[in-house]
DNA sequence: TTTTATATTAACCATATGGTTAAACCAACC
DNA sequence: GGTTGGTTTAACCATATGGTTAATATAAAA
C-alpha cells in the first residue's frame, strides 16, 4: 500500500519548518498538517504525539548533518588547519541549515533533555567521545606551545561562538545595527573575519 | 488604596521569570499569577493582555539595563580600553541577568517585532543613534591603523558573539562538553579568554 | 460613619489545541 | 471480483488557556 510513500518525509519537513519558526510550545499540530498537505490525524498515525514528532524531526535532522562536521573536527591535526577549515564548514553549514539551527537553538535552552536525547540517539557513542577527543587534541597543541589559549573548553567556545552567534541572533543584530545579515556577501566577510581573528588571536 | 503597592512589581518579576523559562508561547498566565501569588484576574486588571504584559516586562527590564552598558560603549575612546572593558561589563551583566538575556534570546528570533518595539520604546533615540556612533568610532580606529578588522560590523559581532554565546547556549555546551558552565570560576576564565583573544586578534 | 474609588477574588466563558475514533479508501493479493 | 491490510479522512472529544464578569474587600476622603 504505497498510496503515498513520502507522507512521513513530508511531515518531517513540515515539522522542521514549523518547529524552527515557532519553537516547540508555539508550534501547532494542524499548522504542520496544513504545511504537509495531509489530514491532521496522519501526524498521530505516524508519530503518535507532538513530543514524539518533535523528537523524530530532531533525530532526522541531526542524522543528516553530523557526519559532515565530525570529519573535520576529528581528522585535522594542525591548529592552523583547524582554525582555517572549521569556520568555513561551520558557517557554511549553519547558513544552509538555518531551520535546523534555529530549532535546536530555540528549545535547547528550555527542552534541553529531549533535544539532548535526540542528539545522543542520533549520534551514538560519538556524542560523548567526539568532544572528549577534540578537547584532548587541543590540550596537546597547548602543551606543544602551538596555541596561546590554555583552556581547551574556552578554545572551542571561542570558535563556536564566533561561527554560530550571528546566525542565531540575526534578527537582533539586524535590528540593532540596521544592516542585512545572511546574504552571500555577509557570509564571506564573516568567514574571513572569524578566521583572521582566531588565527591571529589564538595561534602562537 | 495601597492595599498592595508592589503587586505590579511582583507580576513583572514573575512574568520575567516565566517568560525567560518558557518563551512567550510556552508561558501560561496562571503560572505567572501563581508565582506572583495573586489572582489571575489581576494580570488582566493591570496589563490587559498577555502580549501587553510581555511588552511591559521587556520594557521594564530593558530600562533597568541599558544605561549601564551605554556609557562604556559610547565613552571609551581607545580600542584597547574598549576591548578590555566591554567583555567584563557584558559578561558580568549577562551573568547577573540571565533571565532577561534568556527571554530576549528566546523570542527575538520569532517575535522580533514586539521585542524590537519594546527596545525602541525603552531606549528612545539611542536605539538607532548608539549603534551608529559605535560603528563610526570603530571605523576611525581602523582608518588610524589601530585595529586590524576593517569592517566595523564584524568587529562588533565578534565581541558580542564571544561575550554572549556561552550564556545563551549554556545547556548545549554543558551537554556536549560535559562540563559545568556559569560558576564564578568559569566566568573569570571566560572573561580572560575573550579579552586575550580580542586584543591579540584585532588590535594592531 | 458613610461614601468613594481602587484592589482583589471566585466563578465563568469561548475558543484553541492535542489527541481519538470510526468509517472510507485503495493498492495488492487471492 | 472479493478480501485484506495499510493509509487517509471528517467529525469528534476533553482539556487547557487567554480573557471576562460580577461581586467583595478595603483604605482613604467626606
Amino acid at each position: 500500500m504505497i498510496r503515498s510513500k513520502n507522507t512521513k518525509e513530508r511531515i518531517l519537513n513540515a515539522g522542521l519548518k514549523e518547529f524552527s519558526f515557532h519553537g516547540y510550545a508555539g508550534t501547532r499540530m494542524d499548522k504542520i498538517s496544513i504545511r504537509a498537505k495531509i489530514n491532521k490525524a496522519m501526524l498521530f498515525y505516524y508519530f503518535s504525539s507532538k513530543e514524539n514528532l518533535y523528537h523524530e524531526v530532531l533525530t532526522h535532522a541531526v542524522r543528516s548533518i553530523i557526519p559532515k562536521i565530525r570529519n573535520i573536527i576529528l581528522l585535522e591535526q594542525s591548529p592552523e588547519g583547524f582554525l582555517e577549515k572549521l569556520p568555513e564548514v561551520y558557517i557554511g553549514f549553519f547558513t544552509k541549515n538555518q531551520d535546523f539551527v534555529k530549532m535546536v537553538a530555540f528549545d535547547f535552552v528550555q527542552k534541553t533533555d529531549i533535544v539532548k536525547a535526540a542528539f545522543e540517539q542520533a549520534i551514538g557513542k560519538g556524542f560523548h567521545q567526539g568532544p572528549r577527543l577534540v578537547l584532548k587534541k587541543i590540550e596537546k597543541w597547548y602543551e606543544k606551545g602551538e596555541i596561546s589559549e590554555s583552556d581547551p573548553l574556552q578554545f572551542m567556545i571561542n570558535i563556536v561562538s564566533l561561527c554560530l552567534f550571528a546566525f542565531i541572533a540575526r534578527p537582533i543584530l539586524e535590528a540593532i545595527f540596521n544592516q542585512k545579515i545572511g546574504d552571500e556577501q555577509f557570509i564571506q566577510k564573516r568567514i574571513k573575519s572569524v578566521i583572521n581573528l582566531l588565527k591571529q588571536g589564538m595561534l602562537k
